[in-house]
Formats: structure tokens, C-alpha cells, sequence
DNA sequence: CGCAGGTTTGAGAGGAGTCAAGGGTTGTGG
DNA sequence: CCACAACCCTTGACTCCTCTCAAACCTGCG
């Protein structure tokens, strides 16, 4: 499993590192994970609805949604993950898939068999917290596409999910703040925000207009971040993401941070 | 804290130990936790939006709702508790509540500190993953709640909720699978469902007029569950309730049970 | 070159929202 | 024991946001 790319274990673990306190044993351990490399093509099926699974899969790059859908066969998306997310930690601990798992572009992931996750969990108390913790984060952003899925207009729900993932990709690097690569079509797009494509394809000409955002080529751009964010009601609090130490921003002013948004 | 009520831990713990491998000591742990009963008016705050709590809320009676918003102060309940719940166990790793926590009616709750659970966590392995696990099924019924508020009209996905909520009574209790106490009003409904009071009102009086179920003065009757299964789409596998070892069922045929909805 | 998948735009339909008014229930206090 | 108030439920009429259906138009690729 040599890739060209960094170290996907790394990038994993500061994430759970800025959310947990773990020290140089449990950094080991998670950088010393196995892990199968696996190619998936767009819109194929990593994991199968209903399918019992004995491994996690960590996005090493590209785009994974998790699906849920209506017995009229209408899909929805409930979770998307980018690169440096493992999608499905839960897994661990309830291996019977309730959703299925699909790739929204040419993906590779990392399969880490759960008997290895679950050893360094048992192993180190602090990893199996970290663990839960992230866990726990995934249901705050869960509760947060619920609300904006049953309250927020398709112009504001279309600006939230963007705001979320300006700060998702820059919190994985810090270049990515408005300007990153999202490989969904907007029938992706359709079935994150539930709404229909011809509707999705209207909402963001309407933010392009407002010179908001330009979401084109499965590539976003963010125009005005302030802008965005009041058009989203965003509150990035839910995403627990931490600032970084030496808080001396992205390029530009606009950077994603904790601001607060008025709350009238 | 003497309550009339059987231990309301020990609901808990049967609950937690129909979806994970706890012994005696297990259980003994968890049945001697510490615990604060208080009662909380109907429509005040458990907890407020971004308090730091250091204690979780075992449900005893009543039923609690976790509220999200959006700015225009518009409420969108994100989950609901009854009887047996612990209802912001994640809290104990990520203390800073990203909802508010309020009852819907009035309900008696434990507060049972951080500490006590992180300390039989700490001690008992299977109690950690018992917990990591709780959450995680936490997490599919939001992700369900995401398709139903998402991808179902209102009729559906009135029946869905009632389905739901009437699978999680009878896991307490099953007595209670086709008639169960439901202490929301229909502005509570409204907020789950992500719609308007009236259009809750419309839409309840067209299952009734169905035949389906009958929601008044805040109680429940299913009045056709295969019927109301399949007006609601509904597919319980995601409660990851168990079944009873002795499945004698209820009294009545028409119990909830792992019956596949037809998915055509 | 031609096809498949993705994007764009238009016109009409419909489900849910909004506004408004009235009726019912419950609890409290005179 | 009645009266009132607060809260909840119910219904109607009209509006509007989003869906549906349909037809082009790209665009990358075999």
C-alpha cells in the first residue's frame, strides 16, 4: 500500500488530534494501521445497503456519499466525506450497513479492517474516546442537514452545505478555504440538499448572479465568504473544527473562521 | 433519589444490553450510578443552546425534544426522547451542547454526572463500546430522519414518525406498540416534521380519515399497522431493536415487527 | 462522429405555507 | 361551581416555492 500521497493515517489523525488529546503511543498506533488501497469508480457502490462489513473505509481522495432512500427509490444523500474522513468509523461498532455507500466521483479509499481498529481501541482508552468523539461529530453535522433538509429555503440550504464544505476542505488544507475541488453533479447536489437537479441547477445560478458563489465543473468557488454565510445562516460551531495554533489565516481576510452569525 | 418509578437505570441497561454484550458487572455498574432526578415543565429548557453541561439526562418519564434552529428563529426538533433515553449521552465527550434540549411535556429526568459515566467506561471496556455503540444508533435515526424530512411528503412521513415512535414505545413496553402515550402537541409534530402546525393538523386528520391511526389529546392509536407501514415507507431495521427472545409478541397480530415493507 | 451524462432553461402543476377565524379543552381563581 | 384565560385543535381561502415534464445544449470520450 505505498501511495504517492501523504500518509492518508496522517491526515486522519490530526484530525481526531484536534479533537481529542492524544499523545505520541496513540499517534503510533494509528499511523502503524493497516490498510487495503482500493479504486472506486463514480456512482459505484463501496458499501452495499444491507451488506454486514469487517472494515472502515478512509477516503484517501475523491468523494463518498452516504445514501438513504424511499422505497419509491428517490435517493438521499445523508453524509458526504472528502479525503481524510473515514466514513465509516460506526461501522466498528454495528458492522450491518443501514445505508449504502457510494463513490460521487473516481474515489480511492483505504479499507482498515475493524479488528485493527478495534484493537488499538482496546488497547488505548484514549483512541477508543476519540473514537466516540468523532462519532458524536458525525451526528452533529447529521443534526445540522436535518435542519437545513426541513428548514432553510433551497437558496439558503444550497449556501449552508456550501459554507460547510469550504470549511471541511480547509480544514484539511488551509488553501482550500474558497476555491476547492467538489466532485458532485448537481444530481448529487440534489439528493445532499433535497431538492430536485432542474432546482439545484436554478439555486446556484442564482447564487452565481448574486456573486456568491460559482459552482461550475464540479469545482466551487466562493465569491464573497461573508456573503455566503449570511445567505446560509452558517454557524460553523456544529463542525467542531479547531483553529488552528498559530491563527494566522488563509491568503485571504474572507477565511473561514468562527464567526458569528447575527443572530436576529 | 427514591422514585415510585421501577430504576429507571435498569430500563436503560436492558435497553443498552439488547444491542451489546454486557455481564453482571456490567450491569451492576450501571445500575448504581448516581443519579438527580428533577422535573421540567412542559416547553423549558434541559439544556440550554451552548451550554457546557457535566451531566447527561436519563429520561424517566415524559418526553424531550433536541431542538436545532435556523436564524429566522424557526425551530426544527432534531430528536426525541421517551422513557428509558438517555438523551445526551454524547454529551459526555463533547460537553458543549450544539442543540438545546428541552421537554415536551412534563417530564422527570436523572441527571447522571460526566464523571460516573466516563468512570464506568473507563473500568469496563464493554461499557465504552456499549456507549460508543448508543450513539452510533443515535445517529441512524437522524440519518432516517434526514430521508423522511427530505424525501417523503407529509403524509409519509407523518406515518413514518408514528411508525417509529410507536416501535420505540413498544420496546419499552410491549404493551404499547398500537397505543402509547405521545405528549406533543401538534406544533411539537410540526417541528419534527418539518412542517407547518396546520398542515400537521391536515395531515393527521387524513390518516384518521384513513383509518390508519388516530392522534388525539396526545395519545396514539394505530388503527392499521400494515397499513400505516407502507403509507409510511417504514423499515424499522434502522432502531436496531432487537427482538424480545421469546417472540410471543403482543397481544395483538398486528405488532411492529421486522416485517420488509414490499419494496417495490 | 456520435453517444451518454451533465447542465440549462421554460411552462405549467401541485403540495405545503400563510393568513385568518372559530371552536374545543384544561386549569385556575373568584 | 361557574367564568375566564391560555393553549391547543380545526378549517377555509389564497399564495408561492418547488416539482414535473420537456426540450436544447454542452462536453468529454470511445
Amino acid at each position: 500500500m505505498s501511495l504517492s500521497l501523504p500518509n492518508p493515517f496522517q491526515s486522519w489523525f490530526e484530525k481526531l488530534a484536534s479533537r481529542s488529546t492524544l499523545g505520541g503511543q496513540e499517534r503510533e498506533a494509528i499511523l502503524r494501521l493497516p490498510g487495503h488501497a482500493t479504486q472506486v469508480q463514480s456512482n459505484r457502490d463501496i458499501v452495499h445497503l444491507g451488506e454486514r462489513v469487517d472494515h472502515a473505509s478512509l477516503v484517501v481522495s475523491g468523494l463518498i456519499g452516504r445514501f438513504g432512500q424511499n422505497s419509491e427509490g428517490q435517493r438521499q444523500i445523508i453524509a458526504v466525506h472528502i479525503g481524510g474522513d473515514m466514513a465509516d468509523l460506526h461501522s466498528v461498532v454495528a458492522p450491518d450497513a443501514a445505508s449504502a455507500l457510494q463513490a460521487l466521483s473516481v474515489t480511492t479509499i483505504l479499507k482498515v479492517p475493524h479488528s485493527a481498529l478495534r484493537e488499538v481501541a482496546r488497547r488505548y482508552p484514549a483512541i477508543a474516546e476519540a473514537f466516540w468523539r468523532e462519532s458524536v461529530v458525525d451526528a452533529a453535522v447529521l443534526a445540522e442537514w436535518v435542519v437545513n433538509v426541513g428548514r432553510r429555503d433551497a437558496r439558503t440550504r444550497a449556501a449552508h452545505l456550501l459554507c460547510e464544505m469550504a470549511c471541511r476542505y480547509e480544514a484539511t488544507d488551509s488553501d482550500l478555504g474558497l476555491s476547492f475541488d467538489f466532485p458532485a453533479t448537481q444530481v448529487h447536489l440534489a439528493d445532499m440538499m433535497a431538492l430536485t437537479a432542474v432546482h439545484v441547477n436554478r439555486t446556484l445560478k442564482a447564487l452565481r448572479d448574486d456573486g456568491l458563489a460559482n459552482v461550475r465543473k464540479r469545482t466551487v468557488h466562493i465569491l464573497d465568504w461573508n456573503g455566503i454565510v449570511a445567505a446560509g445562516e452558517f454557524d460553523p460551531t456544529y463542525l467542531q473544527i479547531a483553529k488552528p495554533a498559530n491563527d494566522n489565516g488563509s491568503r485571504l481576510e474572507a477565511r473561514p473562521r468562527s464567526l458569528q452569525v447575527g443572530s436576529t
